[in-house]
DNA sequence: CGGTATCCCCTTCGATACTG
DNA sequence: CAGTATCGAAGGGGATACCG
């Protein structure tokens, strides 16, 4: 990217940042890991993937992440990021916190994958029941699965499914990511064909962060 | 900007201002409220006209700005931050603290306003001593001048020069700014060529916050 | 599997000039 | 002051091919 000139943190953020695709592979990076150029483009629908071998290129270049050879089993080149690289992460977190006012406008042809739905409970909400008992809700939109776990007042997820679930919410994106950031209320994620079942008491445990 | 087409939060808020220059026009609109075309395109440099004649029609369609016709005595345009666009603070406050780290690279011919200096003190660092007296320090640099006050525990900043200031510091944009949000020392930023005048204790009550 | 290399097309950007 | 008009250059997107 062509640096703006300007002796601004901003701007000096942006001059390393700012090109487009780059969030979004600091994003996938900090979601799944360090991962292959595959698990990247994977992650990452609609980028070409010589655009991606060069932001990987850049990104080594600024210190923003590290390329190393896997071990033995494996035999193949792992992408990470570096401690400058997860320093990101405020970053991404105020992003998508500001973003999800615009996850209720309906785009049909957007891709979707688990690992998207997984941070929004453990980064924009909190459990409104720190010392309840554990509990374990399992999430399903667009064939792609997470679980969310609620233990000892904090938030997990992983990808995937769980053995024994207290809730099982299934349905498109919008009506289950809606729901799990109270975006919207179990009535209109009914109506937006999600199907519930188990124990729905769970879900008030997910209290929306506030924005700031 | 071409959507991403991803339903991820992240990916829709870089929808919307991830575009070249679209977040530095929000922190021009957010440290300088609300301002004219001329007043925007003085906080940045190295804009061309045109596009910033479309980056604000395009934020005003996102819902981002508001364009209005100012009173009497100035008739002109303002454009100004709405709810929504206000609400990006916290992206912002998050990519200059992450920006921080470039900030002690020297790039000689870089931009400079006072406006990027006077924003650092109130959003990287905190009063040490919340019940301490008030104070005033006077900050100039590049021929920008800003003030900063601690009074009551919280820091403002405003651009300009005050009557009287418990601590003048002037030298370089780098100088000034490493000393004020912690990233050099005193010593350091003497050797910068930075001159200070006034009961330095005052520099100590300025704690960098941490990131995260 | 993990990329690199090209090609083509189109959009965007940036610079400059110009106008009400 | 507040933009619009124009134009060349660069960058991104998509497809496809290739290679260790």
């Amino acid at each position: 990217m062509r640096s703006y000139g300007q002796y601004c943190s901003i701007a000096r953020a942006l001059d390393v940042v700012g090109d487009r695709w780059t969030l979004l592979i600091v994003r996938e990076l900090l979601l799944q890991g360090p991962c292959r150029f595959t698990d990247l483009r994977n992650g990452l629908p609609g980028i070409a993937s010589n655009l991606l071998s060069t932001r990987l290129k850049e990104l080594e270049e600024a210190g923003l992440i590290t390329r190393e050879d896997a071990p033995p089993p494996v035999a193949t080149v792992l992408y990470a990021l570096s401690a400058d690289g997860l320093a990101l992460e405020p970053v991404l977190k105020a992003l998508g916190l500001w973003g999800l006012r615009f996850m209720t406008e309906e785009r049909p042809d957007d891709a979707f994958r688990a690992q998207w739905m997984a941070y929004a409970p453990t980064w924009f909400t909190e459990d409104a029941e720190p010392d309840g008992p554990d509990a374990v809700i399992q999430v399903v939109a667009d064939g792609e699965s997470a679980v969310i776990e609620l233990r000892g007042g904090r938030i997990h997820t992983r990808l995937g499914r769980a053995t024994e679930a207290d809730l099982v919410l299934e349905g498109a994106p919008r009506a289950v990511l809606g729901l799990l950031t109270g975006v919207i209320d179990l009535e209109a994620a009914g109506r937006l064909g999600l199907s519930v079942s188990g124990r729905r008491e769970v879900l008030g445990r997910l209290r929306p962060v506030t924005p700031g």
